[in-house]
DNA sequence: ATGCAACTTCAAGTCGACTTGAGGTCAAGG
DNA sequence: CCTTGACCTCAAGTCGACTTGAAGTTGCAT
């Protein structure tokens, strides 16, 4: 079992097409990988749960298979990730004080209706770019 | 323009036909909407930053039109956020770190290999569920 | 009266990351 | 030897939230 990286072997495949792992050769059908492919797996996922696509991580290998990981791009997704977490920090409060929150309908509620207004005002104008979740 | 909602024309035919709003009539092709849609909007855009699908959404609105938000459902939702927070913490000290480490390559550096550890254990074993970016 | 931007319809397309289905092949274990 | 089940190929499908395209209609300002 090739499958000991953990993927199946239909995203396995899906990843070679892509080009973000090569197999080493075949026997009879079935793909022959390296252990190396292992390490670039670990790559791909610690990429993705970073919040890059598959292409981005794509880019991240260099033509000759090792790494070439920018630093840069690195602190750029750290402040990324900062500030989504400050918007779901923001949100989860909201949520947790309406959850809490006497008053007979949520729309009475001051600090609902505050997340109301900072989300309609975030949806009107200008047009949002991948908020995503 | 009944686009002073914020949202296009083309997301409001969309969202009717999804029936999370509804119009009150047509002036010739024109839908005309009344001023309750735009709470409705509100709604859905705060829904959907704290990450509920438009369908989860649709169940927030009793069949007579009024929200019924559920207060449990708003505490799963935080609790929800608050893992994912934790999770993307994490991963941006990773980032941070590996962005100012000075080891040769990233994978000399302890931090980033516990990162790299870390994923590759996320995505092997247990079909990871919805981690979602 | 007329020009035109903003709307309408409906079907189909987009994006990302895979999965599924149908039909086929093959190496190893009993 | 033969079954079995893990793999193979290739095209197409899935999901969510919309957008786009093509072709047509309309309300409103001038």
């Amino acid at each position: 079992m090739v499958r000991r990286s953990g993927v199946s072997a239909s995203t396995l495949r899906f990843y070679e097409e892509k080009r973000l792992i090569a197999s080493t050769g075949r026997r009879g059908l079935h793909r022959l990988f390296d252990p190396g492919v292992l390490d670039r797996l670990a790559l791909i996922a610690l990429g993705q749960a970073a919040g890059f696509s598959l292409d981005e991580i794509a880019l991240m290998f260099g033509p000759g298979g090792r790494p070439r990981i920018d630093r840069h791009m690195l602190a750029a997704k750290a402040d990324e990730l900062d500030t989504k977490i400050r918007e779901l920090s923001a949100m989860r409060d909201g949520l947790r004080h309406a959850a809490a929150c006497p008053a007979r309908s949520h729309m009475e509620c001051p600090t609902f209706r505050r997340l109301l207004r900072a989300a309609a005002s975030g949806t009107a104008g200008a047009r949002r770019k991948k908020i995503a979740t």
